[in-house]
DNA sequence: CATCGTATATTCGCAAGCGAGTACTCGTCA
DNA sequence: TGACGAGTACTCGCTTGCGAATATACGATG
């Protein structure tokens, strides 16, 4: 998955991040990290942890300082940045901050597809989406106010730009179930009537072969 | 990568959605997808369609219906639906509709390691980031205005949708953007500080560690 | 009719990812 | 004092994902 990146998992970065500041066995940069909600930010999954450690030394990002046993514990490795690694974090955030990069919405899939529902069944699953979208804006928005109180607001940037995304869903899709009950989508007679008589226009699949072509990206 | 999916991968949802209309051998899947963009809502990757395809069959969702040989080609397989298979689609679909689901935005994680940075050099990355959304933004804008011509809305919906996205984005940067020349942002100058000084504020890490609990979700 | 490019159709093998498991330690509460 | 639960620290092994390679057919072109 490397791309140009020599560890592509995201947690890669947040353990260079980790380390950055100071040595740390593998451990502790879990700790670390859960502690300031980078597993909130990123996909993290510790079962990766190991791996990406040893990934990022075997490329000399990191590398071994020593290793120490306290009490009976298994042994811990620590491990330091190197300037390689200072640099590939720099560089990695560089480019992830300049360049947008599609994302694939799980909702866009499911859009994609949604004819082989029937339109009904579509307003009523939107409906709910919408209601759990403004629950879990309310609940960020809360939190968010919370955290404000004692932590500068540059270190819940991330936490903004989250919520503003929820809130842009949210409105689009208001606005899309507003068009669906209002009956001002157009076709929609045409949607309903294939799910009464049972299957897929040829005339509008037609449509759909024809066209597709020279798309931007 | 499951989850309660029996088949993870959202090239599966494609290849439901293909068969579900008639059957077909994979290759003739991969054209048909391609053909109607579906490549483009979702993150589909070729080589795993072979893959895939094996394993609904290995949970039943497709079956064989037969190996045929045209001229010298090699074996085609042709599959079809069962009726498990179309359950799961719709039943997945339902979900993908009904369901938000957190997405993680490599953005996201890009802002939230940003203060690696100095805050000119961020201002000057959010710049970029901005021009280049602004130019997909007018690309996808066009191209869907040129398949709105033949193509009925309901089949560009998720095209609407990732347009409103990128909107949204866009938005919201060119405001932080905003806020860091202005000046108006809090604690830039702690910030700016940092980085002539060489490192991290005890301060503020400290007020980080302290309040992480108890998030959202 | 030799050649070349493009479409057809699939296989292979490595490596990344990660859920689940292991094993030990320390504090505490009865 | 011994049992228990929570935390510490890591390992293992299966699965999935996917880039790259393979091999043949077909039509166009010189």
């Amino acid at each position: 998955m490397a791309g140009r990146r020599r560890v592509g998992n995201l947690l890669a970065l947040a353990v260079l991040s980790a380390v950055v500041e100071r040595p740390m066995h593998p451990y502790e940069m879990a700790s670390v990290l859960r502690e300031r909600g980078k597993d909130r930010d990123m996909n993290i999954k510790w079962g990766s942890l190991y791996t990406v450690v040893r990934n990022l030394e075997k490329h000399g990002l990191i590398e071994a300082v020593e290793s120490v046993r306290t009490g009976g514990r298994p042994e811990r490795t620590i491990y330091r940045i190197t300037d390689a690694g200072r640099e590939e974090l720099v560089d990695w955030v560089r480019e992830l901050i300049s360049t947008p990069e599609r994302e694939f919405f799980r909702f866009e899939a499911g859009l994609s597809v949604m004819v082989v529902l029937a339109p009904d069944e579509v307003m009523e699953l939107l409906g709910r989406r919408l209601s759990l979208l403004e629950q879990e804006i309310a609940a960020a928005r809360e939190s968010l106010a919370a955290f404000s109180r004692e932590l500068s607001r540059m270190l819940l940037i991330e936490a903004e730009f989250d919520l503003a995304m929820r809130e842009a869903e949210a409105a689009w899709v208001r606005s899309l179930l507003d068009e669906l009950t209002s009956g001002s989508m157009p076709d929609l007679e045409l949607w309903r009537k294939f799910h009464e008589t049972g299957e897929i226009p040829a005339e509008v699949r037609d449509m759909a072969e024809r066209s597709r072509t020279g798309n931007q990206k």
